[in-house]
Formats: C-alpha cells, sequence, structure tokens
DNA sequence: CAAATAATTTACCGTATGGTAAAAATATAC
DNA sequence: GTATATTTTTACCATACGGTAAATTATTTG
C-alpha cells in the first residue's frame, strides 16, 4: 500500500524525471551522473536521493513515463477512415511526437542503442502487441487491394526511423540544413514530404 | 614528420579501434571506459594507453575511421543511370553498411545524441559537400520531370533514417520480429520493401 | 650475441561518482 | 503554538575511473 505522496513530493518528483529524460537523453544511463541531474533539477544530490533510491531508479521512472508517451501517441490513430487519411494521421502523430517530446525519444534511442537492457521485455509485450494490431489493418488493406502489397512490419519500421530521426538526429539535422523541427516552415516541409513520398510509395 | 609504424603497432592500434568501436557503440564517450576498451582488445589499460595517450584519442579515431567509411559508402553511388537505378543502388549501399558496419553507425548514432561535438565540425563540411550535390542532382530530375517534385533534402534524410535505423534499433527490431540484419531473408526482405516504397514514392 | 628500442606489466595517484548517516531546517497537523 | 513528520543540508565514505612512473620483458637491429 503507497502512502500518498505530499504536493513537494509530486513536484520535485517530477522536477527530477525532466532533469533526467535531459541527461539520459544526451548521454544514455553509463554516461550520466546523478550530479549533472540534480544541478538541472535544481537541487542537492542527497536531497535528490531522498526521491530516488538510486541512479537507476531516476532511469527506469524516465523510461516509464517516455514509453508510456509513445505508447500512447501509437494507440491514438483513428483505423476506421481510408488508408490514406489513416497513414497520414499516424504520421503526423509520431511528427508531433518527435517535435514535442524530443529529449524522451532520445532516452529510448540510448536505452536501445545499450542493447535495450531494461526496455526489453517491455517492447516484447505491449510494444509487440500494437505492432501486431497494426500489422493486421496494413494486411487487410493489401487484401482489400487498397495499398501495394508491402512488407507491413517494414512500413511500420520505416514511419518509426524517419520520425525519430528527426529527434534523435537533430544535431546532424541541424548542421546540414540550420533547421530542426522547432522551426514551423522546416516541421511541415517535413512532415509532407515524407507523407508525399510513404503514401505515394504504398496507395495503388 | 610522424615515425613508421612498427609490425605490433598497427595490429595493436587497429585492435583498440576495435574494441573501442563495441564500446562506445553502446555506452556513448562518457559511459564508455578505458578498462572495458581495454579487456575487449586484450590488453591491459596502461598498455592500451601506451598506443592511444588518453580516452578522447581513441574516441577519436574511432570516430574517424568510421566517418570515413560511412563518407566512402555515401560517395560510391553511381549518378549516371535512370533515377530508379539510382536511387536502388544508393538504398543498397547504405543497407550494406548498416549490415557491415552496424557498431559504428550505433558510434555514430551516440556522438549525434551527445550534439556532435566532435563531428559537429567535419559534419558541417564534407557531409555538407556531398548532401549539397546529391540535392542537385536530385533537383535535377525534378526539372527534367523524372521523379516527382519532393523536397531532396527530406528523401535523403529518409534514406538516411531507414538505414540507420535498422543498424541503430537492432535490439528493438530483435525483440519485435526476432530477426536482425544478418538474417539475410529478413535483410533482403527489408531492402526490397524500403526500395519499393521509396521508389513508387517519389517516381512519377 | 649484444646494444638499443619497443612493448608490457606492476604499482600507483588524484579526482569523479554513486551513495549514506545524521543533523538541521521546514512544513504540516493538531 | 507545539509536536510530528517531512524535507533539505552538511559531512562524509568506498569504489570506479582516467591517467602516470618506473621497472620488466620482448623485439629488432647492428
Amino acid at each position: 500500500m503507497e502512502k500518498k505522496r505530499s504536493r513537494i513530493q509530486i513536484i520535485n518528483q517530477q522536477k527530477v524525471l525532466e532533469a533526467g529524460t535531459e541527461i539520459f537523453a544526451k548521454y544514455g544511463f553509463r554516461g550520466a551522473t546523478i550530479d549533472q541531474i540534480a544541478e538541472v533539477a535544481g537541487m542537492s544530490k542527497p536531497n535528490l536521493l531522498y526521491y530516488f533510491k538510486n541512479k537507476k531508479e531516476i532511469y527506469i521512472g524516465v523510461l516509464e513515463q517516455t514509453l508510456n508517451k509513445w505508447l500512447q501517441c501509437l494507440m491514438e490513430w483513428e483505423v476506421t477512415g481510408t488508408p490514406e487519411e489513416t497513414i497520414t494521421n499516424y504520421i503526423e502523430k509520431k511528427f508531433e511526437f518527435s517535435r514535442d517530446h524530443t529529449a524522451g525519444s532520445r532516452v529510448f534511442a540510448n536505452e536501445i542503442l545499450e542493447g535495450a537492457p531494461i526496455l526489453k521485455t517491455l517492447l516484447g509485450e505491449d510494444l509487440k502487441r500494437l505492432v501486431d494490431e497494426d500489422t493486421r489493418v496494413i494486411k487487410g488493406w493489401i487484401k482489400d487491394k487498397k495499398i501495394r502489397p508491402i512488407d507491413p512490419v517494414h512500413l511500420i519500421f520505416m514511419i518509426w526511423a524517419v520520425t525519430q530521426h528527426y529527434a534523435d538526429f537533430s544535431a546532424q539535422i541541424e548542421t546540414l540544413t540550420g533547421k530542426t523541427l522547432a522551426d514551423e516552415v522546416f516541421y511541415k516541409q517535413a512532415k509532407k514530404t515524407v507523407t508525399q513520398i510513404i503514401l505515394n510509395g504504398v496507395l495503388i
């Protein structure tokens, strides 16, 4: 039975999770230090450790929060429309996520680069279910000859890859174009081009 | 004037670079330790530091080697053929790179996640030139109405994103599909699907 | 084979980092 | 306002880590 969290607890735990997201995004679990996180969170290290008993707990908290947001984003799409509407909406949602949760996206990337030691199980369960569901929908479209016969799983990976790329590789993108997803015009142009290519790529 | 390197020097420096690639791929610069690299390289830490004067030198060595391979891969495409041939060949080259240089690809990803502190300059010079060149070629195709009018730079990012994804996120892909690019059938299927979607996406 | 050079090991050092104990300060409940 | 519980700070500790010095062993060169 969890004791109910005080007002200060709620505020400070959230502060730590946000600071943790920022630091883990840059340096991964091993590379991040509690001192860095504490500094960003605006509190002393022992004070931080009063809220999270060790580094791993902060990390798990950050991962959980991020994964939940991501899964929610993946679930939010409407399957009722045409393939064109559905795919457009799906890409839009993922682009929004990359723009609005850039740091979280990178924490995720770092975790997977380290071999997904913490997330592996969750990915194999929750995410697998979502992928299987999406795959079924796409296979239905193919059967009904609404889209070309492509391998669903690779289409899904393509969309994830591209949208994630704009978040994770924004340092590279910024160096090459001078822009990031924070730039409204660039954002729209990226989304439009990607949507266009994928739609033309799969629609008959 | 550099003294010429001995046989043992050449072998051991290469061993260190390979070990470094493996470790930096997983943990990034900050998260990697010299001890880990030394262990993988099969030598003691002081022995390793006889060949590279500090951690950063190993890292720079690894980055240089990887970037050179990547730039070479990007330069190797033939622009003389049709857009269809050229794009197919380009995607193929990038897929090959992801499969054959998975660890290097991840070192690169980690560096960019950390904000590309070392690579920023090089990306802004060498890579920028390549992108500008590719952009010009693609713009030519658009002008000649050989492909649809899409934003060249986002097409390039799409191809990079997808191919890189199979290297960087293979832990996730493996959890979801049970396969990696090392699996011949999976490799061909991924390449085929991606090529198909992109070609249909851009060709008129 | 001996001298010179290169490679490797052993034994360290200072700092950074994860984490703790206990006191001090602050907020909350009565 | 006082007692209680919560929060924060101060002062630490042990270990991990980056790096060095010097002695030892192996290799090359004449």
